[in-house]
DNA sequence: TTAAAAAAGGGGATATTTCCCCTTGTCCTA
DNA sequence: TAGGACAAGGGGAAATATCCCCTTTTTTAA
């Protein structure tokens, strides 16, 4: 049942500047109000369990928030309100993020250098039609079905010896630290460079920061 | 002279929703009226320099912008138009980027989770008093004249030897790519292994990394 | 203008990394 | 229940990386 109402939006990012501006062009918009701004995932789940009833049309969600974060709030909405339409933002176009924010329920990935035509039109289509996919978007999702079975998984022992190997230790200081005798840190050492396609300690090296397993 | 018309800010920034957004916001403090909106360093230079004599009382410069970052392009004013003044708007708090925005001609630098109440103040001030710098960007400021002695400056071969150090070639190809003897590019290591008081290869790469000489 | 750095390169030694092929248990499953 | 995958570990060799001490020429600074 449709009501003359406007749709009721809610904002979480913690780029107050942003949100509160968000608000503005969103009310430019018409058809639309802001009815809640939250700075962080936190502060929204809150609200949404006290006010269980609330209608929401739709929730524009930041990813990159401190305290609790775009996906971790994805992952909650998704066992506590599968039914809120959610449209992701964020400045990063990472593939890793955005399928994760996808599969966890997100009805729309937008980058934040959207034009204003787009995002309203992005706005309207997840609400009418509930879900809106950019180029951008939709070409990582064929990509990834189409990838997703090599996927490379470590085990925890290759993550704690991968995170030595970034440091300045020598094998045989990190065989030491891992309780493992050096010729086992040279079988984990082998494995990973089969299994990375790499060739070198350096490489190792990068591989792992560019997969976010350590950060500088 | 002032006139009693509106004070006249540009935007410059590649997030279409945020430029957008802001401007709206801006509009509702009353006092201001965005004159131009861009969306990286280079269109805005473009537009100065056809532009020189018209009348702007503050840039609102974002750091991170693809084509010309707001660092390159803080320079360029140095350079050119020292007289505009610059509020930097960033989402992140480097110590290094901050510095050197300011350094460079930038009379301050706002974070986008600062209040639109503290945005307001600082647009008043530095367009009144010509800067505004919030607790964090003074503590670094401090911070940085009492340890502006011990600080590493790195010629261009040693950031291209770098660079290449940072991939999986040996030294020996290093050299060959570099057109350099193996020995010139051992002594490049050692002199930088002393420099930044690293040990191995790996702790070079890993500042590398970190100090954004290569990326990931 | 003279002394001190710096840039390019070398000799030679030791330590570390990388590679390939092997053994011994254990656990799982077809 | 035999075969396979896997974790832990070993031998041995070649390639790289690291270190220390040296020469020559050019630049820079006092």
């Amino acid at each position: 049942m449709k009501t003359n109402s406007k749709n009721k939006i809610i904002i979480v990012d913690d780029h107050l500047l942003f949100s509160q501006s968000l608000e503005l062009l969103i009310k430019s918009f018409g058809d639309y109000e802001v009815i809640e701004r939250f700075e962080n995932g936190k502060v929204f789940i809150d609200y949404i369990e006290e006010n269980n009833d609330a209608e929401i049309n739709l929730v524009l969600l930041d990813v990159n928030m401190p305290v609790l974060d775009g996906l971790s709030t994805m992952k909650w909405l998704k066992d506590f309100r599968p039914d809120l339409k959610v449209i992701a933002l964020s400045v990063n176009d990472d593939e890793e993020i955005i399928i994760k924010m996808i599969t966890n329920g997100a009805k729309g990935y937008l980058l934040k250098d959207t034009s204003p035509e787009i995002f309203k039109e992005a706005i309207e289509c997840v609400i009418e039609k509930g879900f809106y996919f950019t180029e951008l978007v939709s070409g990582m999702l064929i990509n990834k079905v189409n990838s997703d079975n090599k996927k490379i998984n470590l085990k925890e022992k290759e993550i704690v010896f991968i995170k030595h190997a970034c440091t300045e230790m020598t094998y045989k200081e990190i065989a030491s630290e891992m309780c493992l005798s050096p010729k086992t840190i040279d079988g984990y050492r082998e494995s990973l460079f089969d299994k990375l396609e790499i060739k070198t300690r350096i490489g190792l090296v990068l591989y792992a920061i560019k997969h976010k397993i350590v950060f500088v």
